[in-house]
Parts: C-alpha cells; structure tokens; sequence
DNA sequence: TTGATGCTTCACATCAATGTGAAGGTCAAC
DNA sequence: GTTGACCTTCACATTGATGTGAAGCATCAA
C-alpha cells in the first residue's frame, strides 16, 4: 500500500511515517516511480512503535528491540552481541519499573475515582 | 530542606527541580533570604514525578492527577469537576493503554533473552 | 486536458524536557 | 575578611517528536 492509506489505517500523519523511516524503524520498498510501497505487517508494526514512543522509549531504543519481537528469530541472533544483550536487560527492566509506576499511579486515579463517584 | 539536598536525595539537577517548580508540580517555601525550602515529603513526590515523567507523560497531565494521590483525599474534592472527571478517566485509561504496550514488549522481550541465553 | 489528490524532498517551526553558563547574593569556616 | 560551597534569576542552546508549508512530479477522474 502507499503512504496515504497506511496514514489511514494507523491515524499516523504521513509525516510521521517519513520520519520513522529515517530513524531506521520501518524499511518500505519503492515503486518505479518513487513512491514508498509498505507490507501489510507495517500497519501492527507502526502501531506498536506508536505505543511504545507514546510509553516514553525513543526511537533509538526502539530500533534497537524492534528486530527480536518479529516471529521468525533465527534470523537475529548476528545481532545478539554481547553489548546488545546488555543493552535489552537494561530496556527490559526499565520498561518493567515503568509498568510499575504507571500501574501504582493509574490504580491511585481509579480509587480516587470510585471514591468521588460513591459520594454523587 | 534546601535544593541541593533534596537534588542528592532525588538524583535530580537542581535545574530541573526549579522546572517542575515553574511547571506547578511542586510548591516548595522560601526562607528569608529567598532561598528554597523543601517539605520530607516532596522527596517521594520528585521521585514520582520523574517516574510518570519518564513513562511518557507531560507535566501538564501530572500536574493534574497529582492532588488525588494525596493521602487525605477530602481535601481535593472540590477539584472533582465533571470536566476534570473526565479527564482523569481518560488519562487512566491511557495508563492502561501505556501499560499494557509495555507489558506485551517487555514480555516478548524477555522471552528472546531467555532462548538466546537457552542456546549459549 | 485539466484539476484534485497524493506523492516526493527540503526546510524551517514548535513544544517539552533538559543542559549550561553568566552574574550575583548568602553563609559557614578558616 | 576572604574563600568556597551553595543559592538566586535570567537566558540562550539542544534534543526528540512533531507540525507545517513550499515546489515539483505522478496518478486519476471528469
């Protein structure tokens, strides 16, 4: 597909999808006459970059966990240096005291939430 | 406290606890000479704003869930417009959006770290 | 064939979160 | 009483993720 629907069915402005091309995190082909032509799988995929940045990673970080969430791993293991292992643990834990402050907090503005709803 | 302590403690530039000050997350007192001084409490307060913070959220949005994670509720009811209702719910609910991205990436991270650790 | 739409690249603008440094006031200690 | 550590405000710079617009080519429908 082309740039203009896969906007559409991700509800990323197409600068946007520029961008992350330039930023290494998705890779479309191109037809003869220039225009970027994207897999279907692209649409998940920038779905989840979009989650991801949203959730506070940079585009760095994401290019680099990108690769070993896809299905077929075999492919990455070239990637698994040792410098690239450590650099996952430390993104994986990170993002695991992310999900703990996020969780504490958004279960405070539930019970705060609830208690203002009880009294109306 | 003074700045530069409650900087030590939070592991935070002093710099950047005058922002969050600019940006109506913290109120700390002034001393006679004008300098600033710090309650014990804002201690857990800097190190939560730098965790939502860090999760993706903006200032503008944690200034505003901040006062119902106080202890004593009652205090903050008079903030519970409707409008502000709303969007509490809807920032907890992009929590749980935020969360569960993390959560699914984590996980899928994790498991690559553990099949290549299964193989060396 | 013309006009609307969509594509391309290039480039400047914005916003939030920070870094950094200047110029100067306070205060404790030596 | 001066040095050094800490504080103040002001202000300009940077970085990452975006917005926005110009200038030109491609595609397609009327």
């Amino acid at each position: 597909m082309r740039i203009g629907e896969l906007a559409k069915l991700t509800d990323t402005p197409t600068r946007l999808l520029r961008y992350y091309e330039e930023q290494g995190l998705i890779e479309p082909h191109r037809r003869e006459n220039g225009y970027r032509d994207y897999d279907d799988y692209l649409v998940d995929r920038v779905i989840q970059i979009r989650g991801l940045l949203d959730a506070g990673l940079p585009t760095r970080i994401i290019k680099q966990i990108l690769p070993c969430l896809d299905k077929p791993r075999t492919i990455h293991f070239a990637d698994a240096t040792p410098e690239m292992l450590a650099t996952l643990e430390r993104e994986r834990d990170r993002m695991t005291r992310r999900i703990t402050c996020l969780s504490r907090n958004r279960d405070a503005i539930d019970d705060y939430l609830r208690t203002v709803r009880a009294l109306a």
